[in-house]
DNA sequence: TACAATTAATTTGTATGCAAATTAATTAGA
DNA sequence: TCTAATTAATTTGCATACAAATTAATTGTA
């Protein structure tokens, strides 16, 4: 039967299943980042690092979408484990030199089959992969852009 | 160039977008619920309950993919906002039985212009969106179901 | 019927995640 | 040059989110 309010029925949120694969998707990420040490975000946070050895919160946060807030009780656990350094930079002050070590860099070499445990846990074939990262970074620039 | 390390970039990661595109819309849901003194998580157990208005909080947790440690506070604050009522099932007492109130069932008139404000924000054709929704439920499908 | 096993919810501990306030350093402008 | 405005990071407060431990009630079984 039709009502006015079956635009807020669960079923028809595109929201909902996306909120879901988020969290279960970290799940499953949890499990296989245990030996690393890693959490998730931290886990973001590294890859982004085996990318850019050297950033600051500003910078990391900017390309992650993490708030300082959240970042700096994580990159201090990261520092914690030697994973990175953190010093103040010379030429500003305010700014934090985010370093990656050699610790840090070495662990990306336990990290490589992970992406590949992953892709068959979602088992989408190669089609459904590419159309699904399309639609979602379509999302993310709508939902940046748009006022509301 | 090619890398053995190709697979551990963030722009490679389809996994990334998902985070992404959960937290970003959640943050405009943050917004638009603000009036209805509502969190995301909030919002999605009123849905729930908008559908079923009697339930406990293990039939909640399954359908919500929530935890019961998550719940339990969560529900409370429900409670005292006046939305829903706790209390031990008579039938089994381990059980809580959970109503949603008059003043809960009347939020969802407040609530009815949300998902096409949302709609609107994300910016997909009805076909990108079926699309997408299709790819999610696929997703969750496996994922809850793979072993890894 | 005792008692072990199971079950539902709660509590505890750790890790995000973000808005708002704060602190400290730099920049801009009168 | 002095000070107001801006900026980067940190701190604070609140709300998830979940694993593991706990509590209390029920069920299964010898």
């Amino acid at each position: 039967m039709e009502s006015k309010y079956d635009s807020l029925t669960l079923k028809n949120q595109l929201c909902f299943p996306i909120y879901l694969c988020s969290k279960e998707i970290i799940r499953k990420y949890t499990l296989l980042l245990l030996e690393l040490d890693l959490t998730y975000t931290q886990y973001i946070v590294m890859m982004y690092f085996w990318e850019k050895q050297k950033s600051n919160v500003k910078e990391i946060g900017n390309a992650l979408l993490l708030d300082s807030s959240t970042l700096t009780p994580l990159l201090k656990k990261l520092e914690r484990k030697g994973y990175i350094t953190r010093e103040r930079a010379l030429e500003d002050e305010r700014s934090l030199d985010v370093k990656v070590t050699e610790k840090g860099m070495d662990l990306r070499e336990k990290a490589v089959l992970i992406p590949k445990k992953i892709g068959k846990c979602l088992n989408l074939s190669k089609k459904e992969t590419e159309m699904l990262y399309t639609l979602l970074y379509k999302v993310l620039i709508n939902v940046e852009k748009e006022e509301l």
